[in-house]
RNA sequence: GCGGGCGUAGUUCAGUUGGUUUAGAACGCCGCCCUGUCACGGCGGAGGUCGCGGGUUCAAGUCCCGUCGCUCGCGCCA
């Protein structure tokens, strides 16, 4: 007999009655009836009941073992007696009645419950994740994880794409999010750095003539943290040769929703997938004030800057702001007028909350408009937002007004707080978009500089003529995101293969030929032997796992992970390390002192 | 760097307008009882610097200030 298993704690049925079985596995819980000793053991393929009585030496011992143990047992399986048989465990028509049992090894007093969720916190979480993990619930997430990637990977390979694995210890770029860096023991003052992504490699894969690449690339970015963004995490990066955008979507989007499909039912109840016509980024900005909105939400913002510049319209609050270059958008609210005066009231009151000075609004009942601002806008000017809203009778507008990039992000924020107000966010669906035509640059406020918005690498719609002959700020880009309720789960672009265009786009953004040079010779010179036209994507495949298994953060989806200070309190980490290893680095510290007094106390 | 929320037993939480000798509950833990449970049940017990520091007050878990930790967001993240 094997010396810790004949069979996984959920193999066992009634056509196993009579044989005698080891099992190994953790004490998920017991029950003691003084008499007679139930035993839960559980791995991670299921749970089977084990049975100690008064009949065995066993049971004082047996009695003292604590809940997580690991023990093995060895016994006879036999059928459940009478009515006893539970039906809510695929093992729950056998037990096993226990013969001997060895305690591989005995379980402190655990700091949280593993076999229940007793809401513990995701510091004490993080801690013991190895505890943490046991818990049913982690198990199934992380089984999902471990499919998602399969299935990737088949439907990749399927499609002739190649996998590759590209440096880790690479060079700082200087575009982008800060790197995290490490130094070179064998170059003094030196650094490596951790690929915020492996942009450069695939381009070159390309270049080397691979036509189809993928990878599933670990991907790190030295930024604060978000519920959806973390220092190190995961993509599905994707390049490919001799194609067009729409090729790239073509490709791409049956794996991507070949996968959803196939995991759509996760959490007990399926979600329908719909792939929504592209959306052109400026649209994206107007109609939803968002470049990745949650297109469950069936509002709409437009624009009615026109009704309140109306000389009849008197409302000042409006009128300053478009005075000097503002506008006013409004949001539609379809049959909310009967809602009572504290639906209105707390959305204002969370417009004051993020920071505007409230959330303006006209209701329309038995033909009239209502509410505080109603009195400023006379019928004529009534008549011509109805028109722009698309409103009916028992419709509320709300508005909001400001610079135009503020107030797009405060209506697309709006649009959302509304959409939940009136409860009326589709379920169980996730709904995915192309956002396309990006601008190719955008002005920065702070430096007053015009700067890429988004990948440098991208090919400008129109190449060299637009950037020639069209105002910067009008120039689009091929740089597309791939939105699903309301994350950005990919961004990817057409990339830009001619060096004397590459010059010229970062000529527009005030980057001369020499630190292009500089920063992006390998890359430059790769494209002078010889370039294919290409493109790609990468899609966040952590994100992807999150809206499978619906959960609110992306912490919930890794086995081990950081806290949302990038921390590790299971490893630890980031730690002190010796006078020794520094001089080996030829680093000196420069810690600020009240840092240092800090960590210390 | 900034803002919101939270911080009370091992865990999750309650704790009223500041006011009664010993700050409660559930789960967990320890002890005793129980031969058919499966979230077993019953009886009993241990367990607290109310995050930390200061202040107001006759009196602070409760109010104020500071600070630390966790978390969500802003900035940042092509």
């Amino acid at each position: 007999m094997h010396a810790y298993r004949t069979h996984r704690c959920g193999d066992l049925r009634l056509s196993h009655v009579g044989e005698t079985v080891k099992l190994s596995g953790w004490i998920n819980r017991k029950r003691d009836h003084g008499g007679v000793l139930f035993i839960d053991l559980r791995d991670t393929y299921g749970v089977t009941q084990c049975v100690v009585d008064e009949g065995s030496p066993l049971l004082a011992h047996a009695e003292q073992w604590r809940n997580e143990s690991v023990i093995t047992i060895v016994g006879k399986v036999r059928a459940r007696p009478g009515e006893s048989a539970n039906t809510k465990l695929p093992t729950g028509e056998i037990e096993v009645y226990i013969d001997e049992a060895d305690v591989q090894s005995a379980a402190d007093v655990i700091p949280f419950q593993v076999a229940e969720d007793d809401g513990a916190g995701e510091d004490l979480r993080l801690k013991y994740r190895y505890l943490d993990l046991r818990r049913e619930k982690m198990q199934k997430k992380i089984r999902l994880r471990n499919e998602v990637t399969a299935s990737i990977r088949r439907r990749m390979i399927e499609q002739e794409f190649q996998e590759f694995q590209t440096p880790i210890l690479t060079a700082s770029s200087p575009e982008g999010a800060r790197d995290y860096l490490v130094p070179s023991r064998l170059h003094p003052g030196k650094f490596y750095a951790l690929p915020q992504a492996p942009q450069q490699f695939k381009q070159m894969l390309m270049i080397s003539g691979f036509d189809k690449y993928f990878q599933i690339a670990p991907c790190f970015r030295d930024e604060d943290g978000r519920a959806d963004r973390l220092a190190e995490f995961y993509q599905l990066d994707v390049e490919m040769s001799f194609v067009t955008q729409e090729d790239i979507f073509n490709t791409v989007q049956p794996v991507i929703e070949g996968m959803f499909e196939e995991f759509s039912d996760f959490t007990g109840t399926k979600h329908k997938i719909e792939w929504l016509p592209h959306l052109r980024y400026e649209d994206a900005m107007l109609k939803y004030g968002s470049d990745k909105p949650d297109l469950r939400n069936p509002l709409e913002i437009v624009d009615v800057s026109d009704v309140f510049a109306r000389d009849d319209v008197e409302f000042k609050a409006f009128k300053g702001v478009i005075s000097k270059g503002g506008v006013v958008r409004a949001i539609r609210a379809p049959k909310v007028s009967d809602r009572p005066r504290s639906f209105f009231d707390k959305l204002n009151n969370w417009a004051q909350s993020e920071g505007a000075p409230g959330l303006g609004y006209i209701s329309f009942s038995e033909g009239e408009g209502k509410g505080p601002i109603a009195k400023f806008v006379p019928e004529a000017a009534q008549i011509q937002l109805k028109e722009s809203a698309g409103l009916e009778d028992g419709d509320a507008v709300f508005f909001i007004c400001d610079q135009k990039s503020k107030a797009e992000k405060m209506a697309g924020l709006a649009r959302d707080a509304i959409c939940d107000a009136m409860g009326n966010r589709e379920k169980n669906i996730y709904k995915f978009c192309w956002v396309v035509d990006f601008p190719m640059y955008e002005f920065d406020e702070t430096t007053q500089k015009i700067d890429f918005s988004h990948n440098p690498f991208s090919m400008p719609q129109g190449g060299m003529d637009d950037l020639e002959n069209k105002d910067p700020l009008g120039v689009y880009a091929y740089q597309y995101d791939c939105v699903c309720n309301g994350f950005e789960l990919a961004s990817g672009a057409i990339r830009n293969h001619k060096p004397e265009i590459m010059a010229k786009a970062f000529g527009i953004a005030g980057y001369g030929k020499d630190v292009l040079e500089k920063e992006f010779g390998g890359m430059l010179n790769a494209m002078r032997y010889g370039a294919p036209p290409h493109g790609g994507c990468a899609f966040g495949l952590d994100r992807m796992i999150m809206l499978l298994a619906d959960e609110p953060n992306l912490r919930e989806v890794y086995a081990f992970v950081m806290n949302g200070q990038y921390e590790d309190q299971l490893m630890n980490a980031p730690s002190d390390i010796t006078p020794e290893q520094l001089k080996d680095l030829h680093i000196k510290l420069n810690v600020p002192k009240e840092i240092k007094t800090e960590k210390a106390a």
